[in-house]
RNA sequence: GCGGCUAUGGCGUAAUUGGUAGCCGCGCCAGACUUAGGAUCUGGUGUCGUGAGACGUGUAGGUUCGAGUCCUAUUAGCCGCACCA
C-alpha cells in the first residue's frame, strides 16, 4: 500500500466526526486535563502559517494527556466581536453577522484540515446571544457589587447600602474612586438620586467621569493596554486624553490580589514580570500638607519619607484641582495660560518632548515637620493620575526635581552624607543621612546617622503616630474604561432613567443587539446605536421598545456604547465546560470537575490586556461562588511569533532583466519582493515568475548554475510583502501530518521564527521513512508479529523515554529528531515487528495523527489510536553490560575506554593509569590528582 | 532610566543541567541507481593543518581537575515599563 496522505487524511478526519471521536463529557472515574488556545479573531486574511502553531502544541499535549488517560477538554471557539467586521461594514454596507459567519466559516475549514482533537460541540462564539448573555450577566453583578478591602473580595452592593443606614462611612475600608465621609443621618436624609450617585463611587462596574484615551479617527474610547506610545494598537492612530462619562471596571481594586496570584500560577517569569510592571505596586506614605493663610490642605504620595527635611518646593499636576484653588490672583494669567499650553498636547508630544516646563502658583506649603514654607508650583512631570496628583519635591535626590530646581533655580539641599548634587541629583537609596534640623523636629525626629532604608522606616513610622501621614501602598494598574462607541460589541443592560443608569433585570438578559442601517456614530455624534429605531426600554413590560415610544416615565433610553472586546474573552474559558446551559454561566458541578484550565497556549502580546482582564474577571466570579478556581489558567505556554520570509528578485535598473542573488553586485539593481510561493528552497519557479504579474511577462533572467537564486529577509507575515504562507497550500502539498511536524522541528515553541519551508523535505521524508518500516517499495506488508530483539527494544524504550519527557517539557522540536532518529535505527535493523511498530505508533500519534490512525488500523485495531495506552519505558532494557568512560587529562579527552558497569572506582583508576595511551600522555609528567565522575568521565591531572 | 530575556557551524537548532560541543534537519560535496526529477539511497561536511594535532559556544576576566552551562565586567539584539514621586 502507498502512502497517500490524501486519501488518508481524508478519511479519518470524516471518520472522526462520525465518531465524534474528540467529543468529551465529565466523566468522575477519570481525572480532568483542560487544555485552552486563546481563541481567534476571525479575519477576513484566513488562517496564515503561524497561527496553528500553537494550535499544534496544545493539539499534541491534549492527545497524549489522553493517551495517558487523562478526560481531556480541547474546545475552540472564537472571539467574533471586534474592530475589522465593523470598518469593513462602514465601507460596504456589509453586516458585521454576515463578514464573521463567513470568516468563522473559512477558519473552521482551514482548521479542520490540520487535524485538531477539538471538541467542536463545545463551540462559543462571543457574538452569539446564548454566551453574551452571560458577559452581560456577569457585568450586572459587577454594577451590583462594591469591593470590600476588609474581606478583599467583591459583596453586594446592598450590604454596602445597609452600612450607610447603620454607621455612614464610619469604619468601611472598601474601594472607591474618591475618599468620602459622611454619617449614617446624612445618608438617610439624601434622595434616591444623590444616593445613586453616590453608589456610583463604589460600584465594580461603574460610571465614571474619567480622563479617557480618545481616538478621534476610531470614534472610541480605549483601555489603556490599547495604547502605545500614543497610538492605537489598532490602525495606528493618534489618541488624546479627554474626561467622558464612561464605564469602568474597579480592576484597580484586585491590584494586590492580581499581583499575589501571580506566585501561584505555572507562567514565564517574564510574563509575570510583565504584569508585575503593569500593576506597578509600590509602597510609600501618603503625607499631607497645609497651605500658608489658608483653610487647604492636600496630600501627597512618596516612597522617600526620609527626604521629607530636604524638600525645597511642591509640585501639583496641572490636572489637579488644587490648581484653581491655590493659584493667586497674581499668577492667575501666568498659570491659566500654561495650564492652557498643556491641555493641547496629546500623549504622545507629551512622551516626546520631555523639556522641564512649569509655573508658580503664588501660594505656599508648610512642611509638616518642620514648619517650613515651601513654594507650590504646577507642572506637568507631576501625572494626576498617580498617587495624589501632588509631590513634595526633593530635587536632591529625585532627578526629575533636580531638573525642575536648576530650571527654575530652587533650593538644592542634599541628605545623605558624601553625595555630590552639583551636576546631577543623587537618587541611590545608599548612605547615611545628614541635614536633619539640629534640635529635631517637634515630636523628637531625627534622620542624622541612619541609613536611607531606616530612615524610611522611621520616618513612616513617625508620620503614622502623629497623624501627619499614613502609610500608602499606591498601584499604576487603572480601572480599566469599558465603554466603546461601537456598534459591533456586546450591548449595555443598561438604560437610563433621569439620567442615572439601571440594570435590566437578570431574567430578560441577553438584551439582543439591535439592528441598524448605518455602522458610523450619528451625525449628533452618538454611537453607532443612536441610528438604531428599535432601542428603548419598557420597564413595565420588561421589552425593548421603539424609541418613539420614550417617555421617561415607563419608557427609557438605552445605553448606545457597546462592550470592549475582552468583555467576550475574560471568561470564556469557563463557559467551554457548560456551552449550552441556557440557566446559568456554568453548570456548578461541571465547574467542580473542569477547574480550571490545566494548559493555556497563546501568544505574549496579551499579557497586559486579555490576561490582565480575565484573571480580574475570574477572580471577580469566584468571589460570587461561581468560577471554583481563583486563578483560572493555570500553566500557560506562550508560543512564538511566525515571521515571514520575504523572498526578492534583483531587477538591474532600467531593464526588465533580473539577476541571482549570488550576481546582483555586478550590477546596479533594485530589489523586488516576490512572492514566496513561486519561490522553493531560494530557487526562482522562472515560469511561474512570468506569468505571475504582465510586466514580468518578457523577463530576461541571468543565472546562475542554471538557477535563479532569490534573496531573502525577515519581515512581519503580511500581503503587501508576498510572504504569506497559507497552510492550506501547505497541506495540499505535504499533508497535514508534515504541516504539524515541520511547524514543531522549526524550533522551541516559544521562539519567533521566520516561516521557512527549506527544511519541510526532511520532515516529509521522514514520514516516507516510517511509512517504509510497514510497506516495502513493492507495496509489500512487512510486520511481522515477532518478539523483538534487545537491540530493537532499546532502540523502541529510548523513544518512549525521550518522548515522555520532551511533550512533559514542551520540547517538540526534539521529539521529531529522536523519531527520526529512531526510524533509521530501525530500519537498519530490518525491523518490522508488530510490538515496535505498535508502540511507534502510538507514541507519534500525537504530531502526526492521520497517518497513525491508518497504521493503527492497518495493525489490526478496531478502535481510534487516541484511545490506545501511551506505553511505559522500561529501564532494564536501556541498561548496558558496560559504560564507556572518557579518559581526559587536564580536562581535555583523549581516548574512551569500556568499562564493566560495577567496576570500583579503584579498578578503573589502576586500568587507566596502566593503559598505553595513559602512559603516551603522562610520559614526563606527574599525577597530581585523579578524577573518577561514576558513568562519565576520568579526568588525570598532570603536571 | 528601571526590569527581563537572548547570543553556539553557511542556516534552523541540540547538548543527559558542571563532564567527549555541534545530535537531528536544511544546505553543500562525493558516489550509487538511473535516461535527468524539485525523486530515492549511501558516505562526507565547525575552522586551520598533508599529518599528528591545535583552535573553537558574542568579548574580557574569574571559580573549578573540568565551563556553552556558574560568577564578574562588557558588547550587541529582542521584549516589557517609563516624567509612577
Amino acid at each position: 500500500m502507498e502512502y497517500n496522505f490524501k486519501e488518508i487524511e481524508q478519511k479519518w478526519q470524516r471518520k472522526w466526526i462520525e465518531n465524534s471521536t474528540y467529543k468529551v463529557a465529565e466523566n468522575k472515574n477519570k481525572k480532568k486535563f483542560y487544555v485552552l488556545n486563546m481563541f481567534p479573531y476571525p479575519s477576513g486574511a484566513g488562517l496564515h502559517v503561524g497561527h496553528p502553531l500553537g494550535y499544534i502544541a496544545s493539539d499534541i499535549y491534549a492527545r497524549y494527556k489522553r493517551l495517558q488517560g487523562f478526560n481531556v477538554l480541547n474546545p475552540m471557539g472564537y472571539d467574533a466581536y471586534g474592530l475589522p467586521a465593523e470598518q469593513y461594514a462602514i465601507k460596504t454596507g456589509q453586516h458585521p453577522a454576515i463578514t464573521t459567519v463567513n470568516n468563522i466559516n473559512r477558519y473552521r475549514e482551514q482548521l479542520d484540515k490540520i487535524g485538531f482533537s477539538f471538541d467542536w460541540s463545545r463551540e462559543v462564539r462571543t457574538c452569539d446571544p446564548h454566551y453574551y448573555h452571560w458577559t452581560q450577566w456577569a457585568f450586572v453583578k459587577m454594577y451590583k457589587s462594591y469591593y470590600n478591602n476588609k474581606l478583599q473580595k467583591a459583596c453586594p452592593i446592598d450590604e454596602l447600602v445597609k452600612l450607610f443606614e447603620e454607621n455612614g462611612t464610619n469604619g468601611i475600608d472598601v474601594s472607591c474612586n474618591e475618599e468620602l465621609s459622611f454619617t449614617a443621618s446624612e445618608w438617610n436624609a439624601k434622595t434616591d438620586k444623590e444616593k445613586e450617585e453616590l453608589l456610583m463611587n463604589y460600584r465594580i462596574a461603574y460610571l465614571g467621569e474619567t480622563m479617557v484615551n480618545w481616538c478621534p479617527k476610531l470614534g472610541t474610547v480605549l483601555a489603556n493596554d490599547e495604547v502605545v506610545d500614543g497610538l492605537s494598537v489598532r490602525g495606528g492612530y493618534p489618541v488624546v486624553q479627554k474626561k467622558m462619562r464612561q464605564w469602568c471596571l474597579r480592576v484597580s481594586a484586585y491590584a494586590q490580589r492580581l499581583l499575589d496570584g501571580l506566585e501561584k500560577i505555572d507562567w514565564t517569569e517574564s510574563l509575570k514580570e510583565t504584569q508585575r510592571n503593569w500593576i506597578g505596586r509600590s509602597e510609600g506614605t501618603e503625607i499631607g500638607f497645609n497651605v500658608k493663610d489658608s483653610d487647604l490642605s492636600f496630600t501627597i504620595f512618596t516612597t522617600r519619607a526620609d527626604t521629607i527635611f530636604g524638600v525645597t518646593f511642591m509640585v501639583l499636576a496641572p490636572e489637579s484641582e488644587l490648581v484653581a484653588q491655590v493659584t493667586t490672583d497674581k499668577q492667575k494669567d501666568e498659570v491659566n495660560a500654561y495650564l492652557e499650553k498643556t491641555k493641547k498636547r496629546t500623549e504622545r508630544e507629551r512622551i516626546s518632548d520631555r523639556s522641564v516646563s512649569g509655573v508658580f502658583s503664588g501660594s505656599y506649603a508648610i512642611n509638616p515637620l518642620t514648619n517650613e514654607t515651601i513654594p507650590i508650583w504646577i507642572s506637568d512631570y507631576v501625572l494626576a493620575g498617580y498617587g495624589t496628583g501632588a509631590i513634595m519635591a526633593v530635587p536632591a535626590h529625585d532627578s526629575r526635581d533636580y531638573a525642575f530646581a536648576k530650571h527654575f533655580n530652587l533650593e538644592i539641599r542634599p541628605l545623605i552624607e558624601g553625595c555630590d548634587v552639583s551636576e546631577e541629583s543623587f537618587d541611590a537609596k545608599e548612605g547615611l543621612m545628614i541635614n536633619s534640623p539640629k534640635e529635631g523636629v517637634e515630636g523628637g525626629l531625627i534622620l542624622n546617622g541612619l541609613t536611607v532604608k531606616e530612615a524610611i522606616a522611621k520616618t513612616k513610622e513617625f508620620v503614622k503616630s502623629t497623624g501627619l501621614g499614613r502609610i500608602k501602598v499606591n498601584y499604576r494598574l487603572r480601572d480599566a474604561t469599558f465603554s466603546r462607541q461601537r456598534y459591533w460589541g456586546e450591548p449595555f443592560p443598561i438604560y437610563y432613567k433621569d439620567d442615572m443608569p439601571h440594570t435590566i433585570d437578570e431574567d430578560k438578559l441577553p438584551l439582543l443587539l439591535p439592528e441598524i442601517d448605518k455602522y458610523q456614530p450619528t451625525e449628533s455624534g452618538q454611537p453607532p446605536l443612536g441610528h438604531a429605531k428599535k432601542w428603548a426600554w419598557d420597564d413595565k413590560n420588561k421589552c425593548v421598545v421603539e424609541n418613539d415610544k420614550i417617555d421617561n416615565i415607563t419608557v427609557f433610553p438605552l445605553e448606545l456604547c457597546t462592550m470592549p472586546g475582552f468583555a467576550g474573552s475574560s471568561a470564556y474559558y469557563l463557559r467551554y465546560m457548560d456551552p449550552h446551559n441556557e440557566k446559568a454561566l456554568v453548570d456548578k458541578e461541571k465547574d467542580a470537575y473542569w477547574q480550571n484550565v490545566d494548559l493555556y497556549v497563546g501568544g505574549t502580546e496579551h499579557a497586559t490586556g486579555h490576561l490582565i482582564y480575565s484573571r480580574f474577571w475570574n477572580k471577580f466570579l469566584h468571589d460570587l461562588g461561581v468560577s471554583i478556581a481563583e486563578e483560572p489558567f493555570q500553566k500557560l505556554i506562550n508560543q512564538g511569533m511566525i515571521q515571514g520570509r520575504s523572498n526578492f528578485v534583483y531587477r538591474i535598473k532600467n531593464t526588465n532583466t533580473f539577476v541571482s542573488l549570488g550576481l546582483k553586485d555586478k550590477y546596479d539593481v533594485t530589489p523586488i519582493h516576490v512572492d514566496v510561493n513561486i519561490v522553493s528552497n531560494d530557487v526562482l519557479d522562472i515560469e511561474a515568475f512570468r506569468n505571475w504579474s504582465p510586466e514580468y511577462k518578457t523577463a530576461e533572467f541571468i543565472l546562475e548554475n542554471d538557477k535563479y537564486i532569490c534573496g531573502w529577509a525577515v519581515e512581519k507575515m503580511s500581503k503587501s510583502m508576498y510572504n504569506v504562507v497559507n497552510p492550506d497550500m501547505i497541506v495540499e502539498r505535504y499533508g497535514a501530518d508534515t504541516l504539524r511536524m515541520y511547524e514543531m522541528f522549526l524550533g522551541p515553541i516559544d521562539q519567533s521564527k521566520p516561516w521557512d519551508t527549506n527544511g519541510i523535505d526532511g520532515v516529509n521524508r521522514f514520514i516516507h521513512k516510517f511509512w517504509g518500516l510497514f510497506f516495502n517499495r513493492n507495496d509489500e506488508y512487512l510486520v511481522a508479529n515477532e518478539t523483538p530483539t534487545k537491540e530493537e527494544l532499546k532502540s523502541i524504550h529510548k523513544l518512549i523515554k525521550k518522548i515522555t519527557f520532551d511533550i512533559e517539557h514542551f520540547s517538540y522540536n526534539t521529539s521529531i529528531s529522536a523519531f527520526m532518529i529512531c526510524t533509521s535505527e530501525l530500519l537498519s535493523m530490518k525491523c518490522s515487528k508488530q510490538e515496535v511498530l505498535e508502540t511507534f505508533v502510538v507514541l507519534l500519534s500525537p504530531f502526526a495523527p492521520h497517518i497513525c490512525e491508518e497504521l493503527w488500523e492497518i495493525l489490526g485495531h478496531q478502535t481510534s489510536v487516541c484511545d490506545a495506552q501511551w506505553p511505559q519505558c522500561n529501564e532494564e532494557y536501556l541498561k548496558e553490560n558496560t559504560i564507556n568512560y572518557c579518559i581526559s587529562f587536564n580536562g581535555k579527552v583523549r581516548y574512551n575506554v569500556e568499562f564493566p558497569i560495577d567496576a570500583d572506582k579503584e579498578s578503573i583508576e589502576k586500568a587507566v593509569l596502566a593503559d598505553e595511551r595513559s602512559l603516551k600522555w603522562m610520559e614526563g609528567k606527574n599525577v597530581v590528582k585523579i578524577i573518577v565522575v561514576p558513568k562519565k568521565i576520568v579526568n588525570i591531572v598532570i603536571k
